[in-house]
DNA sequence: CGGATACTTGAGGGTTGTCAAAATATGTGG
DNA sequence: CCACATATTTTGACAACCCTCAAGTATCCG
């Protein structure tokens, strides 16, 4: 599909995943093909935006895994988002200018910079490429209600079960898995702790609970959701909300 | 200043909403103003919409209050954002289609429809009114974000403290409260908990303390905040991330 | 190989939940 | 406008889930 017009690796990245959003004609392909990318090259653990920033530009994850989160006055963490190549952890600050939480890099990661400037512009002239990040925006939003769900209300065992459902379906999405529903996600069960509003020692017993019932293995960065349907039924897991278009894996 | 074109009392509601958002010209509020609203008054605990309806028209609340939920397998309830004149609770679904969580009058409450082919067409014409309408859903999310740090990471007490700073600002911001800080505000202490994601009995410990500590002072639907800059302490409040812009009271 | 980071496990404590019941407020029909 | 039914608030006793502190083990990486 989208490899019906020459496209660098780097925009077929961003025209996949907006393309799995909204239709978009030949045109508005065009269009987002000549967008300027700056790349980068970041290591593991580095600040892509920081807390109260007004950037300029946008950053596209092209390789490599981030998070978007918060610290409190305390120095408590809340992750609020982990993202995937293809997503734009700063997407809003496009229109909000200052943004209200930091974004930082969990594994050495490829990142295209896009000025605010050169996508307004896109946006004003081929409009279904704004309906698609438009759309990018309302499916975070859908996450960030099911994660509010979860920590609000459900079990630690239910919101870490969860979270893996969830995390395979993206990875899967983007080709990131394995047949037997593996994939390389480098977080540590700190991260993991403060994305769910846990502790690490608790996400530690957890994880050893789903582990010896046979739902999920994991060491380093390397996780196996082992029963699928057992996960998706220990954290009453449904895809809906991810708004993932299962469109043609050509 | 939305005074200066002729406008029904219903449609210089979501004009000003709009325009405290995003810069509007006097086309843009012209275009506004000929939407068609399609007026409705409905009785407390209404639904507005329910989880996994594929609305064809957006809900703009224009008197009373609402929230949107989320209902889990076993009956819990998670409220995900409470709702002022003002708001479109289901404006996601004009792109996103498919509602992940329901919608309630909390009070009697008057509405006006807006079919989505009349807002599409309206955001074709006057793509200003589409950015502020991107931005509306942005806001949601920073609400989202904030609400998920809280529920995730700050004790019962702060996340009281936190959504009573929070609800405070938005009224000043309608000129719903008075300059004591007062508000009418049509909660009970049930559904208070199930937005912190607490126990009613444990948000009616935590109201104790705050009321025995002279910070709010409420009963029935009255609610006043006897002491802002404690409120705010207690809650770690601040408001950045409402992106209230505080114009003119004209 | 050595230091740092991450994971694992145990013991004990605290914030919050559960269950229960009384007191108060609210609303409705007569 | 009262009387009753219902919903909401308030309080107490007790339990549970998760946190804190602590120590030991494994793993990563230069």
């Amino acid at each position: 599909m989208s490899a019906s017009i020459d496209l660098s690796p780097e925009h077929d990245i961003l025209v996949r995943r907006l393309m799995s959003i909204n239709g978009l004609d030949a045109a508005d392909r065009r269009a987002l093909a000549a967008l300027p990318l700056a790349l980068r090259d970041l290591p593991a653990d580095a600040e892509i935006v920081g807390d109260g920033d007004r950037p300029s530009a946008c950053t596209l994850l092209l390789e490599g895994f981030a998070c978007r989160y918060k610290v409190l006055e305390d120095g408590q963490r809340q992750i609020l988002a982990f993202h995937l190549p293809g997503d734009v952890p700063d997407l809003p600050c496009l229109h909000l200018h200052r943004t209200d939480h930091a974004v930082t890099t969990l594994s050495p990661a490829r990142v295209a910079t896009i000025p605010h400037a050169a996508l307004l512009e896109l946006i004003a002239r081929r409009p279904q490429v704004g309906v698609a990040l438009w759309k990018v925006t309302l499916i975070d939003g859908a996450i960030y209600r099911e994660w509010l769900t979860g920590v609000g209300r459900r079990t630690a065992k239910g919101r870490m079960a969860h979270l893996l459902s969830e995390t395979l379906c993206r990875m899967e999405a983007l080709a990131l898995s394995d047949d037997g529903h593996g994939f390389e996600w480098p977080v540590t069960q700190a991260e993991l702790a403060d994305a769910l509003g846990l502790t690490a020692v608790h996400v530690n017993r957890i994880l050893g609970e789903l582990r010896r019932e046979g739902l999920v293995a994991f060491g380093g960065r390397t996780w196996t959701v082992l029963d699928r349907p057992g996960m998706d039924r220990a954290g009453a897991f449904d895809a809906a909300y991810l708004h993932i278009s299962h469109a043609d894996p050509s």
